[in-house]
DNA sequence: GACTCGCTGTACACCAGTGTGCAGTGGAAG
DNA sequence: CTTCCACTGCACACTGGTGTACAGCGAGTC
């Protein structure tokens, strides 16, 4: 079955999630199935993991890219793009971990286009005078972003997701005044 | 020689900054040693990085506890704790991969009390409507800190180490207003 | 009914890292 | 000169994860 593939890759996104180095034993017993099989469909520990990141980054750039097309604020624009990661962002923090760790060079190389334009989309805002300079955009918006993540991850543990709070804090992270940065993330439907 | 377990520490903590999963093997030929000396003065890779948290947060705690008994503000504190930190930041870096990781639990008990001090801080500083109250202390004090180990490891990459950007950022996710800030990161020898 | 195909189950070989044991060796201290 | 001690150098056992090989087995398809 097809299905199996897709449920491996499910499984493991969430086992990865809470763990970063399970083994591919682990993750099979996720996913009910054997570790032979996993290795039918994934020749090496390697290229689920790579699989597995394509798919998120994919998603992710998806999202972005329309949201950077529309000619809307940095900062709106910012927080469209927060408003439609976070139902998923939880599901994607194992990327954070990815990085790091044995497979980090490939992982990082795939995540390159996603930053690129989450670096764009800070530098327009910067250049706008809608976000701060004390930091290079490059690294301002790694810092944004990564702090999303962050919290979406303490959320789990807290039982509250609370979108608005990640908002506010990456806006704040951003330079947004305080007052607006409120101001955006709560008028939205 | 005792200098040789003090050289092995050091080694240590630099090594696993770039690398938190070195080996005893590579630890020791940093350090200009023998696999099996490493084990003389440290029964298991876990007593190792064991002492080495306990240093680091010996020196952290004793920095934030002198600069959280006076009675600046919240704020001022804040800054004068990220100056003392600023130039030993880079090589503490790896507690943040440490807490993740096969001895989580262990150094996650470890770094407890300057967690504890940190988000007393923060708290005093929420209470005081000098930092904003988007998050609750604990996750906000986490996330602060967090963002300064983070420029800190990006600036060693960079070249250039930025003190007066982290405490702006950290600053600014704290809530404090951006000249409020730029003017209390500035206004230090 | 024979075939295919995806999955099972078990058995391997392999590697890297951990931790231990023990016989040195060289230098400093008595 | 001898004793001590830290360090060396090499041996080994153990663990846990990776990836492969091969003989199935059950459920659909022709």
């Amino acid at each position: 079955m097809m299905e199996t593939r897709d449920r491996i890759l499910d499984v493991a996104l969430a086992l990865l999630g809470e763990k970063p180095d399970a083994g591919m034993g682990e993750i099979a017993a996720a996913a009910g199935v054997v570790r032979r099989t996993v290795y039918d469909h994934f020749p090496s520990r390697l290229d689920l993991v790579r699989t597995l990141t394509e798919r998120a980054v994919a998603e992710m750039t998806a999202v972005l890219a329309e949201v950077n097309a529309s000619d809307a604020k940095a900062d709106a624009a910012w927080v469209e793009f927060i408003a439609r990661l976070w139902p998923v962002a939880h599901r994607y923090r194992v990327l954070l971990a990815l990085r790091r760790g044995e497979y980090g060079e490939t992982i990082h190389g795939l995540l390159g286009p996603l930053d690129e334009l989450l670096a764009d989309l800070v530098k327009r805002g910067q250049d706008d005078d809608v976000f701060a300079r004390h930091l290079p955009a490059a690294l301002l918006s790694q810092l944004a972003y990564g702090v999303v993540f962050a919290i979406a991850d303490s959320a789990l543990e807290n039982g509250t997701l609370d979108a608005r709070a990640a908002t506010i804090t990456s806006l704040l992270m951003l330079g947004v005044p305080e007052k607006h940065a409120i101001a955006l993330a709560d008028d939205r439907p």
